[in-house]
DNA sequence: TATGAATGAGCTTTCATTCAT
DNA sequence: AATGAATGAAAGCTCATTCAT
């Protein structure tokens, strides 16, 4: 199961657009709610004040297309957000802090989304591609290599230390929905300073 | 949802509990094998060897009375282990180190029943609440609070670093599925370093 | 379900008019392709270049309306076809192997149009009804009817041998569909024989 | 779309063989008057008076098996009927006549499958395969051939002449919907007579 | 005329659960 | 204690048709 969107995408018109977007937002909005397990065609159709699942079908080509919509939305949003926190820092560990920041805040402004992402993740058989990975997991990926060759860093698998942060910053979800009123920058702060102590080279 | 299991639990004959066992012991196969969404009582029943899934529903009260036995089964055997693991800890310090290779170790060793719980905690809607969170969050809150109190660690939220330490062990499973000839011990080794660098006091 | 067509026909302009016949067109394309079955509105609009279903429901009343009028445009082809052949014959051994070869020649011919047609028949509920027969059956009743009266024919059923003529010639476009490289003219100079000795008047 | 049924079949309890039998039955009868087309789940569901149309499911693993089921009944009503039928024939004339007089009686008696088989073969896209072929096709050819060797019939295409016969035969079903009153042993006679005539050698 | 959008009924299939035996 | 059978709701999806523009 791949959410798959090529060149080859068709032209939309302006309505369809809308009737799209209003229904991935529907879908966002139901997964995080019920559950990736729950947000039937039905489910998304109510909230979306749809008539039929039918119009569902009829504009999406499949479940896994309207879930692909899903991810690219929410993935494209957290992409540009972070690409404005991530511009021009002065060195690694600056990067890493910055990362850490913008996506903390990023997932607290965006609860629902970054919920439904989550679970879609977690559960859906769609899984970061290699494309997707890039995305994902390489931005960590490469400030550590860069942090490390420019002798910032101390020795240690980057691999592994981004997998650390990632984990951190996609447990956060979780806990905003156990602990809604979670002081985010605070946890933010807590996540950069660890990573800090734990990367930083020692004189 | 919500597994509960209170002092209200009824008297069960020996063949019963054999049967219960049996059928939790498959669905740990099976939900680890094709996933919680694929893990109907059908898919269940024929990988136990069981006539009709009206078996199941004999025996539990429902899916969720399943899924919850599942989830006790697990984390009692992961609690025994790493009880054995935590005795006789000279300091907080190598607590933390004791937890998190025991668990790494358990996790390694045990990688069907952890992936279907972690299968279960993302996508089944069962959370840890009050009481899984106890037996689960706790013992590293604890530690937390020790190494604070002994100032051996430094100053931080016991919560939030118990949550990372948590995180950062959780994501095992997954890592494992995607590499499978990962070197568990090695992980096991970069993550006790990260959180000793992490909590540490500093002179 | 009956393709009816009366004098109750509305008049139309010869735009509406090509527009139906381009979608008959489709239609009878889409049919021998995929089977009636699958023949879905979607599927002949696609095939027509046309860009929304509801084009078709705007020019026929309803899928038994299109259907029946590629019923009527292959028969009315068909008839136009046979009328030239079976002209000027001098007896009715004549007319019956002109009509035999005549309609083999014309389903080798136009082989799409036929499949179509036998699906139809076959799958869609439709039937030779009362007007239909009469232009389908009847010239071949007429014939054995006219070679019994003037002495060429043994006594037989006339509409039972009609009956055996018509299904020796209908089955021809499966045969096709199976056999595509079929000998046409031999199969039809068997069949010609076949009836010939089977209606013939002996000494 | 294949109906398969290898030496590979499950038992079945006299329960279960019972209802699908019924099932099978009221498929059949569903079939013969709504045509293949029509025949969901529903129809013959309700007309079998099940509760659901998930019990057919349950009985059956798909619209391919049970249609497939439904062809075997009727093929293995029709093929010991004519076993019983081709029994001791002094020749090949008289095995002509035994196929034709038994296919047309059968036919004749058992109105209801046999629509219900044609519909499907037409419109199913189930076809003869080659084991189906052989019981259908076969027998017919194996007469034509034998007739030639004897020097009893005179030389034409056994397959097209085989062809021939069959289609006379299996026209009948359709014949009887649309004129119920038909006189079926007239209309065997006249076949037996028009192949006898076409088939003969003549001194 | 023609289009895109929308509708609602229909489809087959899977599911957890119930029940008589 | 266990089984096979049955249930009915729900799932994703396709369909012919309608309608405003």
């Amino acid at each position: 199961m791949q959410a798959k969107s090529g060149p080859g995408e068709r032209t939309r018109t302006f309505t369809e657009q809308a009737r799209r977007a209003q229904i991935i937002s529907a879908a966002i909005a139901t997964i995080a709610d019920v559950g990736y397990r729950n947000a039937s065609f039905a489910q998304i159709a109510s909230r979306a004040g749809l008539s039929s699942t039918g119009l569902i079908s009829y504009h999406f080509a499949g479940k896994d297309e309207l879930i692909g919509e899903v991810i690219q939305a929410v993935l494209a949003d957290m992409g540009a957000f972070m690409a404005e926190q991530m511009t021009a820092n002065a060195n690694s560990r600056d990067a890493l802090r910055a990362y850490i920041e913008g996506t903390v805040a990023f997932i607290g402004a965006h609860r629902e989304p970054m919920k439904a992402l989550t679970d879609i993740f977690m559960n859906g058989g769609f899984s970061y591609d290699a494309s997707d990975e890039q995305g994902a997991v390489s931005p960590l990926e490469q400030i550590m290599h860069s942090g490390q060759a420019a002798g910032e860093f101390r020795d240690f698998d980057p691999v592994v230390m981004a997998t650390l942060v990632q984990r951190a910053v996609d447990g956060l979800p979780f806990l905003l929905d156990v602990r809604p009123d979670l002081d985010i920058s605070a946890y933010a702060r807590e996540v950069v300073t660890v990573f800090d102590l734990a990367t930083r080279a020692r004189p």
